[in-house]
DNA sequence: TTACTTTGTTAGACATGTCTAATTTATGTG
DNA sequence: CACATAAATTAGACATGTCTAACAAAGTAA
């Protein structure tokens, strides 16, 4: 089970709204973010490859992102989020995990559905729901076992029909 | 709580992703059948009004869906969804309507940020979480009590923190 | 039938985000 | 240094889906 940091304090500024990024923005930031963390150097060809979009999109991408002060971007060099990218990929990576723990732990998804749904999900998803996510899990994973006992049941009732 | 008819059988085909529609004729076709369910007679007009765009949108929307042989339609006349759009409308109410008692029920979200969510994630979601979705809800619904008092529970957790 | 009102369509602009093809910049090797 | 290769950009096409403005059809009422 993916390690999740839910007592971060995020019950507020997760869903990155106040930045009004686009569904496929949101997903660029993202990226940027994950391969900054695997790499700690990002270019457009690796961006490219990740979201699987060719190399003149990412271009366009960044001109849009660094307009709104979301990435540090010179031609033909490094791509880096500034502060407020950061801000943003990471409440976007936050309701991301949170989305995909609830799929696999509770409802049982299996991983690539896990994964894809979540991916597209996390879009379009309120404060409230991922917040009522949270405590979900928070809840489950607090009390003393009862609430696990009937998950586990309901995985095997998933199993068995 | 709204009345889910979750025993008809529809654990197959209830992603309707073989008319590969986008989300937004997604949301025409979803639209125009519960317009057909309240008065009988769709015109161009409502369907504007409902989804809040006006009505060239709309004509242009229903060029493609005729084309797609989801919508019967002809100039200045009334609109109607054919059978296989009317499939299409059922799956994609279905998706709704589960997600939308899942958020309310199993999570605890109050109708405004339900119904919102449940919009824009309806689109969303894959056929392997939605089905693991409903059996959630099954699984409450017909396991003793035990289920009930725990979601009781996390309801009241979620007020008192 | 004629005039008025409502409804709907067409034409064309615009925004977003993608792509290919062509060009430019950077980099590495002799 | 000079040239080949890799990486990135620009220019421009295309698809989707929206809008406004202008026009056309249908319905209503004298």
């Amino acid at each position: 089970m993916t390690k999740l940091n839910l007592s971060e304090g995020h019950s507020k500024d997760i869903s990155g709204d106040q930045f009004e990024l686009s569904e496929s923005m949101e997903d660029y930031v993202e990226t940027i973010s994950q391969l900054e963390d695997r790499f700690k150097t990002v270019r457009v060809k690796n961006i490219a490859r990740a979201l699987k979009v060719k190399m003149p999109s990412v271009s366009s991408a960044l001109g849009v992102l660094a307009k709104k002060g979301l990435v540090k971007y010179e031609k033909y060099g490094y791509v880096e989020l500034t502060e407020q990218g950061q801000g943003v990929a990471h409440q976007v990576r936050k309701r991301h995990d949170i989305l995909k723990k609830f799929l696999k732990d509770v409802l049982a998804v299996e991983e690539n559905s896990a994964e894809r749904d979540s991916c597209r999900m996390e879009h379009h998803i309120s404060k409230n729901t991922i917040n009522n996510i949270i405590k979900f899990i928070e809840y489950i994973d607090r009390c003393p076992k009862g609430e696990k006992i009937y998950l586990k049941h309901f995985h095997d009732y998933l199993k068995s029909g």
